[in-house]
RNA sequence: GGGCGCUUAGCUCAGUUGGGAGAGCGCCGCCCUUACAAGGCGGAAGUCGGGGGUUCGAGCCCCUCAGCGCCCACCA
């Protein structure tokens, strides 16, 4: 055994994580058993740029659970994963490159981009810029893996996927070919949620609502056949023209007279009818509403259910289309005034609407200015539009109670930490709306394996589809060509086109589980890992990304892609305010790590129960590195104490059986919050002991396992409780100080401490043999009370103590006498009396100051 | 509108079968103690959000109110 000098914490960062490379010291073992292995469904951060502490938090809370199995014994399957494919690519692409993707231009072999990007972005075709794609997340990817390497997460990077890479594509085609097959993937044409900016449709999962500054506008329509006018109010006139219809509550009295009666719209003089929807709300406005095609959700439920007309208005790219919607027997007058409105964004169209209601008197009093909740594209800038369009969907219960119930019963089936966290999930799933929309008019994403046939007049036939076999996946339907096909027959009358959309990409990461272990590719590697153990995530992502996994599974496996889910909380600033980018509040990890030290912001994330806030907090990072440097110097001197022939003494001492006790209560203690996720419970335990194992226990044995006071046995017993002990504590910290541990264990351990067994508490309770913790515990309220003393004495802790006097009952006396000598060692004591009574009490006289 | 969580020392939090109110940081004081002075030891500090109830006994169980945070919701 050879001990440092003066132990650091400098540069075992480097040291350990070079030698767990080289050693393999995390390396997945793939001929174990399903039932030796514990596997890990690690979530695949987003590669569009910098990690920020609330990955670090997630991730190095799932490595203390990672590390703790390894230890227990399981073989642990810890892949890593990059999702690299999405829409946070492009964007990130698009601004690094200072380029946009335009699909009708041609292929550029020779293109480079430039160095910086200008201010206007250079148009280049699709593969040009999947190619920019490809080149960038890789650049990221190895950016990130430096950021975990240096964390100490102890994955096995040999196991690493990417969410653009050819197996997942192959997974992705291959399930979604199944659950076409199934009827569980459709496509239909509907009204979709759409970003005007990004030129896709979303789905219901990634909506946010964000409050927005509007007003009502009350406008007038006429009635028809001598009835007077109609006031209805609106946040958006200028979908005016789109109106199909006006809608009350069948009960409301103020309208019986109107239902099924026609009105004309304002300024443009179109026929609708007023009908009656126990949606339509009397208490809002004047409780009549227009129904455009459309404005919101709800005029999508009204317009399906009332089988009502389509008036398209609104533009792709948000602008009001050229051509007017087909308005019936209005007159060209009302084309003249759409004329002026289209090429219109939807505000300017509005405030145009309004004037022209203000002019022609339809505009009844003032606007008045409210805020209210808009629907936006969670990345998005602008609100959300609703166009109608053929898109593929996922059925996941949202319009099926059944199938619905069916996922609420895996909701059920899964083990979640924290429990409560399921009630998230359960209120997503009980307000689905509508299927998972999975398609999107976009790029850098897994195309769907999917070609139509042309009719002779080259008329795309949607319900024609040409379907390549599994062994051909991953297919690009844009480059690649269907079965019996050839390449000039594509776009051509008669032949084919593929497929254009990309999938969203969650429709990829919802398996991750099956890329991960293999599905489909590696079938014994599937069958020794899925359905996998664990699911760790952030409490945000529960309806997309675990809600999403979970109907995968569901319909592809007919089972729980995994049988526990570990949620962790949010991140908070360090002024406790949700981190995220917009805010600019976010905190960079890397800096953090260099000044403190893996360890230590392992510390701080592990000290963050799951699904429990917690802000970033240096002061706790700087508690970390203290406690990482405590190990190393109280390591380094017990094991100086104990010397090479640490066991060979016999455990006697009553001291040091009712120390190993309390340790074999700590062990049991820490087990059994790792076993119920609760490593910060289990770091909190090993903490405390160890500080008293330091404050006291230490202290009380120096002199004896010194050998300068007692005999050789006693100072067996001490060296040997000291080395159980220090084993056994270097192992509980373990999973939170991987780099400081491994360190200690070096100098005096073969092997890593990381592949050592998780300290058995049995084996500290047999040395004990069943002493009593009491011991070990008044001893140290004794000596605490003889620091506590020479504290208020303003004296040192070495000055000597004439005599001690202990109060105290019976039985705690009768502890204090079997480790009297320990005692009296620590405090430098020369006279130990006692005197039975009900509290604990003691008396301290000092030693005179020795003149100076 | 529905649901979940939180409310304990100045700050961040722990408190798992109801019986002693705790830790760290901060603050104050002391100590060069041969593992550790970018340290150690010790101290002060709380009507456990308010009210009511059950109990011999409630931070913990029940009811209720309030504040904060989050999730969900068909938000014209």
């Amino acid at each position: 055994m050879e001990l440092p000098e003066k132990p650091s914490l400098d540069g075992l960062e480097e040291k350990w994580s070079a030698r767990w490379e080289s050693d393999g010291a995390y390396r997945f073992d793939r001929t174990k058993s399903r039932a030796e292995i514990y596997a890990i469904d690690t979530p695949p951060p987003t590669v569009s740029g910098s990690l920020h502490m609330g990955s670090v938090f997630g991730y190095a809370q799932t490595d203390t659970i990672a590390r703790y199995r390894r230890m227990r014994g399981d073989e642990v399957f810890y892949p890593m994963g990059w999702d690299d494919n999405g829409l946070a690519t492009e964007r990130r692409v698009q601004n690094y490159y200072g380029v946009r993707c335009d699909p009708s231009l041609p292929y550029d072999p020779d293109f480079v981009p430039p160095e910086k990007p200008g201010k206007q972005a250079i148009p280049i075709g699709r593969q040009n810029f999947v190619e920019l794609c490809d080149q960038l997340v890789v650049e990221d990817e190895q950016k990130f893996e430096e950021l975990w390497r240096r964390l100490g997460l102890s994955v096995d990077w040999s196991l690493t996927y990417t969410t653009i890479g050819e197996q997942s594509r192959r997974a992705s085609q291959r399930a979604f070919l199944r659950n076409f097959a199934r009827g569980e993937a459709y496509q239909a044409e509907a009204p979709t949620l759409w970003d005007i900016d990004d030129r896709t449709a979303v789905a219901q999962a990634e909506l946010e609502d964000r409050e927005l500054a509007a007003a009502y506008h009350a406008v007038a329509f006429h009635g028809t056949d001598g009835q007077g006018d109609v006031v209805i109010e609106t946040t958006r006139p200028e979908l005016i023209p789109a109106c199909v219809a006006l809608v009350a509550h069948p009960d409301d009295e103020r309208y019986q007279a109107r239902f099924d009666q026609q009105v004309t719209t304002p300024l443009f003089g179109v026929s609708v009818p007023v009908l009656a929807h126990p949606l339509a709300d009397p208490e809002k406005g004047s409780g009549i509403a227009m129904i455009c095609t459309f404005g919101d959700t709800t005029d999508v439920v009204w317009w399906r259910e009332l089988q009502l007309p389509t008036r398209n208005i609104m533009g792709r790219d948000g602008r009001l289309v050229a051509e007017p919607p087909e308005w019936g027997s209005a007159g060209s007058e009302a084309a003249t005034r759409y004329a002026e409105l289209a090429g219109k964004t939807s505000k300017q169209a509005q405030a145009r609407i309004v004037e022209l209601l203000a002019e022609s008197g339809e505009l009844v009093g003032e606007p008045k200015p409210i805020t209210h909740p808009v629907k936006f594209y969670e990345r998005g800038s602008r609100p959300l539009e609703i166009v109608t369009s053929r898109q593929w969907y996922f059925r996941n219960g949202g319009r099926d109670q059944e199938l619905r119930d069916a996922f609420l019963t895996r909701g059920r089936e899964l083990h979640w930490h924290p429990q409560h966290m399921r009630q998230r999930y359960e209120s997503w799933v009980e307000g689905l709306n509508t299927d998972w929309l999975i398609s999107r008019q976009r790029f850098f994403g897994v195309p769907f394996p999917v070609w139509y046939r042309l009719r002779p007049d080259g008329e795309v036939d949607y319900d024609a589809l040409l379907l390549p076999s599994e062994d051909r996946l991953p297919v690009d339907p844009s480059s690649d060509l269907p079965d019996g096909f050839t390449a000039d027959q594509r776009g051509a009358p008669g032949g084919f086109i593929g497929d254009p959309d990309v999938m969203d990409t969650w429709a990829t990461s919802s398996l991750t589980p099956q890329i991960a272990t293999g599905w489909g590719d590696d079938d014994d590697l599937f069958s020794r890992t899925f359905p996998m153990d664990l699911r760790p995530q952030g409490p945000e992502i529960i309806r997309t990304w675990l809600f999403d996994t979970i109907v995968r599974a569901h319909f592809e496996h007919g089972t729980l892609p995994w049988s526990d889910a570990k949620i962790n909380g949010w991140v908070l600033d360090p002024d406790r305010k949700k981190m995220s980018k917009s805010k600019g509040n976010v905190v960079t990890p890397m800096p953090l790590l260099e000044q403190h030290g893996a360890d230590a912001v392992r510390y701080w994330a592990a000290s963050g129960r799951p699904g429990t806030d917690t802000a970033v907090d240096e002061g706790q990072m700087k508690v970390g590195r203290r406690l990482a440097t405590k190990l190393l110097n109280a390591s380094k001197f017990a094991l100086g104490v104990t010397g090479d022939a640490a066991t060979d003494g016999a455990v006697t001492g009553p001291l040091d059986r009712s120390m190993l006790a309390t340790l074999a209560e700590l062990i049991d203690d820490v087990t059994g919050a790792f076993e119920d996720y609760d490593y910060a419970r289990a770091l909190e335990r090993t903490e405390r002991f160890f500080w008293g194992f330091c404050d006291d226990y230490l202290e009380l044995v120096k002199q004896r396992a010194y050998g300068s006071v007692g005999d050789a046995a006693g100072a067996g017993s001490a060296r040997a409780a000291l080395a159980v002990a220090l084993s056994a504590l270097q192992r509980l910290f373990a999973p939170f100080l991987c780099y400081v541990t491994e360190e200690i264990w070096s100098w005096w351990q073969v092997g890593s401490v990381h592949r050592t067994a998780w300290p058995q508490a049995d084996e500290s309770r047999t040395l004990a043999d069943h002493a009593a913790q009491l011991d070990y515990l008044v001893a140290a309220d004794v000596l605490g009370a003889v620091r506590k003393a020479k504290s208020e004495a303003r004296r040192s802790m070495r000055a000597e103590v004439t005599r001690v006097c202990v109060t105290d009952t019976p039985e705690r006396l009768g502890a204090l006498a079997r480790v009297e000598a320990d005692v009296r060692g620590a405090g430098s004591i020369e006279h130990l009396d006692t005197e039975p009574g009900d509290t604990f009490a003691v008396e301290v006289e000092l030693a005179d100051e020795p003149a100076a």
